[in-house]
DNA sequence: CACCCTTGTTGACTGCCTGCCAATAAAGTG
DNA sequence: CACTTTATTGGCAGGCAGTCAACAAGGGTG
């Protein structure tokens, strides 16, 4: 006889964790939530069921860890220029902007994709939170008269960034639009909005 | 002995129907789709359980009549001026649409929002269902250039309808811009669309 | 090399939830 | 008042999620 092979092998903690949330990411992704149980997830990660729970708690909760994952773009490179002109610092962001999406963007349309009824305050806190840090980057990118610390500005650009998702799934998901035409919108939308409707929404008297 | 008092009520198969749908829009509404057991709306309509199962099938199918009924917008009144100048069709067709939001506020923000990762097919078709019918309704208050028929024009005012839903969630959930900075969003944004931006998506030669 | 100790992992148990279906009774009809 | 129709009920069967005590993999120690 050979040696005896283990029924199963012990994982560093922090790996097996991994492993299991790269299951749960790729079938959270495909199905809608109640299609997805944790006998599935278990079966694609090879393991007990129990070791879920162990290790992420409750299912909404590692579903909560999904979403935390796939909402982490990719690294900002804060190598766009930002000097020039306006149009010129504005389409330089909108150029960059895409193709990071395009990368990823099959992971960028499930996971800005809206789910239809059902406030769920966790999940909407994590979704704002990413939508705020873009606008920031934006706002920052963008440069003057743009002001990252203005309330009024990031709440303008947190509403630009609906624009964005809704424009890049038409583009990326439905194939309704270019990636030309995608980036003239969303170009002369941001050039719109920085030079008429932000200086109107300015904290000015921090009123 | 006063008469006998019957156990329940015998109703209207559609009475009984649309009550039974009035409670799971409410339910569905507070919570998300897991967190609302079949047994919970049961006991708010206060009949067995097995009634939902009869009238709707599954909880699924009766999750996707929620969504039907509260993405269904007022009656379109076409009592919108489509005439004089660009700039005054916008400024009418984007405050006539604040109007019906602020007064529907609640529930458009509640279906309009995103709950996160889950890529349901049948929900998602119903909620594109919707943004057509609104894109179609814009471009034809909003009259010339802008074309109803043009699938490019559609594509782009559907995209137009994410920085709504996002501005109009800025305003009426958040409260961090007011009815009036929306407003001046709203309509730059889509004045920028019609005249910069339609021109340049236009399927002028069925390419 | 044998033993032990830590702890990653398992498997079963329990309660809840969903879909199904035959039995039941409310209300109309002759 | 009997009879029919059918809206409604209640219980059954299968599946899923959370808990926990027991097990074994792998490294450390003498």
């Amino acid at each position: 006889m050979t040696a005896a092979e283990p029924r199963w092998r012990r994982l560093e903690p922090d790996a097996r964790r991994e492993q299991i949330l790269a299951c749960a990411v790729r079938l959270f992704g495909e199905r809608p939530y109640s299609a997805v149980s944790t006998t599935d997830i278990a079966v694609e990660a090879g393991v007990a069921r129990g070791l879920l729970n162990h290790y992420f708690g409750t299912k909404r909760d590692l579903y909560l860890e999904v979403v935390r994952q796939m909402v982490l773009l990719p690294e900002f490179d804060s190598a766009v220029a930002a000097t020039g002109p306006l149009r010129a610092r504005v389409e330089a962001s909108v150029d960059w902007f895409l193709g990071t999406v395009s990368a990823h963007g099959k992971t960028f349309v499930a996971v800005t994709g809206a789910e239809g009824v059902g406030t769920d305050p966790e999940i909407e806190q994590i979704l704002a939170a990413a939508d705020d840090f873009a606008a920031r980057k934006v706002l920052e990118t963008v440069g003057p008269p743009a002001d990252p610390h203005d309330p009024g500005h990031r709440a303008v650009v947190r509403a630009y960034g609906g624009l964005v998702k809704a424009a890049v799934r038409e583009w990326a998901r439905d194939e309704t639009l270019t990636r030309d035409q995608v980036h003239l919108l969303l170009s002369r939308a941001l050039i719109t909005i920085v030079r008429d409707v932000l200086p109107g929404v300015a904290a000015k008297g921090d009123t």
